[in-house]
RNA sequence: GGGUCGCUAGCUCAAUGGUAGAGCUGCGGACUUUUAAUCCGUAGGUUCGGGGUUCGAGCCCCCGGCGACCCA
């Protein structure tokens, strides 16, 4: 406001001058502390048991009753209900447990009342120490003959009784994980969910190995990819889109069963199935094809459910039930196309012909679209929303899949299916294509329509192929979408299933 | 990419173009058994940003930002 240059020698004004009252008074507290000696962040507290091991070891006392035990315990302050001379605050621990904790005058003292009547806000940290008892209704409790702040909040929570907008929500998470025991939940269960496939697979001999994430030549899918620039080597380099052609590297030399599960950076779209980074598990096997792979996906995902949710029949969040339990069918993607719409469609059929056919429906199609790319458009639109439970499509075209292998009997189609889960494409498993000539051919004709325009092709990787040329067994491999996992077990949209999700700044800077 | 809707107090939300309100939170007071404590009192605002119309804009118009949903 003030622009003039005598203006600018002015002490600077106190940036709290700006704060809202409640900040004011909580950063006001925190100095209130430090001046009666008492340190607001207070490091080193005698704890000594969790509020989980006191409420487990006192499931069933009886209403007023002192069990002669002191113990120290920390916790968040979520509920505070101050009486002239008692004062009883309900602390939260990390993993949800909950326990009261009572200050009375006859046991702390003047002193140490008033401070905690003074000083502490609901969203602080605390510790308590004294006796553990139960309340007069019955409420499991720490009487109190000690207390030290452990953390001051210094921002007000939000009403714990009316749900966070969701955008909040997404973007400030902390807050949502205080304040919302489900988002919590939904954290818990994604590392079930990744604890568990990781032993399914290490149980059936794979072994865990890390690959690039920066590289050289994007590959394994068919995606717009990131870009970035190494100073070291002053070279551009991409996040990649897939691990898949490094994986498929280490099984030339010799790791036959291997996986992988981390984030693929795809620079694309962002709504409620697609996030810009997510979480991919990829995992390749020696001699196998991809029924033997279809198998263990779904063994995969139903270990998962079963260790994440406890069962095969999850809830969602909207109270749907989901039986993700037995044998998931397949489906053909060409005999069931020609099945909805009613009239035969092959790998065959003319690109025009399937071009009027999307135009009829008001497919959108691009111009660089190959024939079976609308194929695909046509089943997608026609045909996943029949599916009533997981459903593995099967023997795609091969003019999308450029890293699969021709069907040992069916002409013009890859042995490469699709799982959809509520509609949601949530795996892809091939029979590897590991003849070095097929592949090099493939690869090629990617190249083509990259020089097309095509920005989502594949880059001619010269490295790949020389590894195939050693020999790759015949091999089945797949990738699964760990985020799409969670959202088969909790029906989440992806921003609720990823802790934190990328999103545009508030502010422009 | 197109369309619709939204953005107001710390949080969740109100407000015919006419003095911006409520609940909870906060602050002050009372209370030694509360459970979203209760009772009394009270404070709190750049209505997302910028421009325009108007005597007067949270509301109408334009541009921009962020988000949700639908369509493609």
């Amino acid at each position: 406001m003030t622009t003039d240059a005598a203006s600018s020698l002015e002490p600077l004004a106190d940036p709290d001058d700006d704060l809202p009252e409640q900040m004011r008074i909580r950063r006001d507290k925190r100095e209130q502390l430090s001046a009666r000696g008492m340190e607001p962040y207070g490091i080193g507290l005698p704890i000594t048991s969790t509020i989980s091991a006191v409420r487990q070891s006192y499931p069933d006392l009886p209403l007023d009753t002192a069990t002669g035990e002191r113990v120290g315990i920390a916790g968040r302050v979520i509920f505070s209900r101050n009486t002239g001379k008692l004062c009883f605050a309900t602390l939260r621990a990390g993993d949800g447990t909950e326990i009261q904790a009572m200050l009375s005058l006859a046991n702390v003292g003047e002193e140490q009342l008033t401070s905690w009547k003074d000083l502490v806000d609901i969203g602080d940290h605390v510790f308590v120490s004294g006796e553990v008892i139960t309340s007069r209704r019955g409420e499991l409790s720490v009487l109190a003959d000690d207390w030290r702040m452990a953390a001051k909040a210094l921002r007000p929570l939000p009403v714990a009784h009316k749900p966070l907008s969701e955008e909040t929500r997404v973007r400030q998470r902390y807050v949502d994980l205080i304040t919302r025991p489900d988002a919590q939940q939904v954290a818990r269960t994604r590392v079930a969910v990744m604890s568990s496939v990781r032993q399914s697979l290490t149980r059936r001999g794979y072994l865990e190995i890390e690959t690039p994430m920066l590289q050289t030549m994007h590959g394994g899918a068919t995606a717009r990819p990131f870009v970035t620039h190494s100073n070291a080597f002053d070279i551009d380099v991409f996040l990649r889109i897939a691990p898949e052609l490094f994986l498929k590297r280490a099984v030339v030399g010799g790791l036959e069963r291997v996986f992988e599960v981390n984030r693929n950076f795809r620079n694309e779209g962002a709504d409620r199935t697609h996030s810009p980074e997510f979480t991919m598990l990829e995992f390749y096997q020696a001699y196998a094809d991809y029924h033997d792979m279809a198998t263990i996906t779904r063994e995969l995902i139903q270990e998962a459910a079963l260790v994440a949710s406890g069962s095969l029949v999850v809830t969602h969040a909207d109270g749907s039930v989901h039986d993700l339990s037995g044998i998931w069918p397949q489906v053909d993607l060409y005999t069931s196309l020609s099945e909805a719409i009613g009239e035969e469609i092959t790998p065959n059929t003319d690109r025009s012909y399937l071009v009027t056919l999307c135009e009829a429906e008001g497919i959108d199609v691009a111009p660089t679209a190959v024939t079976g790319k609308l194929a695909e458009e046509l089943f997608e639109h026609h045909v996943i929303s029949t599916f009533t439970g997981p459903t593995f499509v099967v023997d795609y075209p091969v003019d999308t899949s450029p890293l699969v292998r021709g069907h040992r009997s069916k002409p013009g189609v890859v042995e490469k299916w699709d799982l959809y889960i509520n509609g949601a494409e949530t795996g892809t498993g091939y029979s590897e294509l590991v003849d070095p000539v097929i592949q090099r051919e493939r690869l090629m004709e990617q190249a083509a329509l990259a020089a097309r325009g095509d920005v989502e092709a594949m880059l001619l990787d010269e490295d790949f192929l020389r590894a195939l040329e050693h020999g790759m067994p015949p091999t089945g491999g797949v990738g699964v979408g760990i985020d799409r996992v969670m959202m088969a077990l909790t029906g989440l949209g992806i921003r609720e299933t990823i802790l934190f999700p990328l999103v545009k700044p508030e502010r422009e800077q």
